[in-house]
DNA sequence: TATACTAATTATAACGATTACAAAATAAGA
DNA sequence: TCTTATTTTGTAATCGTTATAATTAGTATA
């Protein structure tokens, strides 16, 4: 699965005349197999140990090659730093507002709001954006644990 | 209108023990003026003529405590700084691509998707936020002429 | 395989939004 | 009016991210 994943992205790449270096392969490589939706820092110190010398720019680089690619999702929020998708299929996400951990759902898309706004506003719609929060079942446990 | 919403605020914050300064209440109010879901600059900078000497730091620190009070949302996109919307009625944003405008519109809310990704996850859901992108009527206009 | 060309990496400095800090000013209750 | 805790101010610091320029390294071609 995962192979099969890569395999695609590199071809992605290749065939836009991006070429396919070692970083470039493992920060794919991470991401991919990654579940954590990590920050750039998170992939920097992830394989500070197999590429003593890389720097953050080419993380930061890359990163923004994959997304102008399509390989890869920016998730912004408020204060922290970006965080980082590899995009298979359209899934939403929920985050904990108490740990942070952010899990994927599935949702058949939602089609109805994207032409009600188009209509009420006048906008050409391209695309939205939904998350949900709340509370992870671990956090919500502890939560009343401690009382 | 607006004379309702600043006073209501003004009550708010005082009932919980927030001081009313000319400052807090000249922000406030152009908050509940404005319709540009304004930056912090972009309130810093309007404010300029009639409070020469405030600071940014004021803006930030209002706008945190106005936050915390829940009269107003933080708006938050990867690129460029928070924008800041007083809380009125529940509505949703559409925001341009192309010039950054940002336009308000109703829907009904999704519970429907809050509790799907609740019974999937099990998450506790608190809230969600949901944005449309696309480019409004204006750049869509001037995107035809150029051709 | 060697060469050449261009893109990518690195290290570091710079940037911009936001926050921390300490001193001075001030809102609001007694 | 007086008092006191809160707020404002000015400035420095922080942190994520980007710009820059020199070095290194993919990859197409011969």
């Amino acid at each position: 699965m995962t192979e099969m994943h890569l395999r695609d992205a590199l071809e992605t790449l290749k065939s836009t005349g991006v070429r396919i270096t070692p970083q470039r392969h493992a920060i794919l490589e991470f991401l991919i197999q990654s579940m954590i939706h990590p920050t750039a820092d998170d992939i920097y110190k992830a394989l500070e140990a197999k590429f003593p010398n890389m720097s953050v720019a080419t993380v930061y680089n890359n990163l923004r090659v994959f997304r102008e690619s399509g390989l890869v999702k920016e998730l912004t929020y408020g204060d922290s730093s970006s965080r980082f998708d590899f995009v298979t299929n359209d899934h939403y996400h929920i985050m904990c507002d108490s740990c942070g951990k952010i899990v994927d759902f599935h949702y058949p898309g939602l089609d109805e709001v994207e032409h009600l706004a188009s209509h009420v506003t006048g906008f050409q719609v391209s695309s939205h954006r939904m998350e949900i929060y709340g509370t992870c079942p671990t956090c919500v446990l502890q939560a009343t644990k401690v009382q």
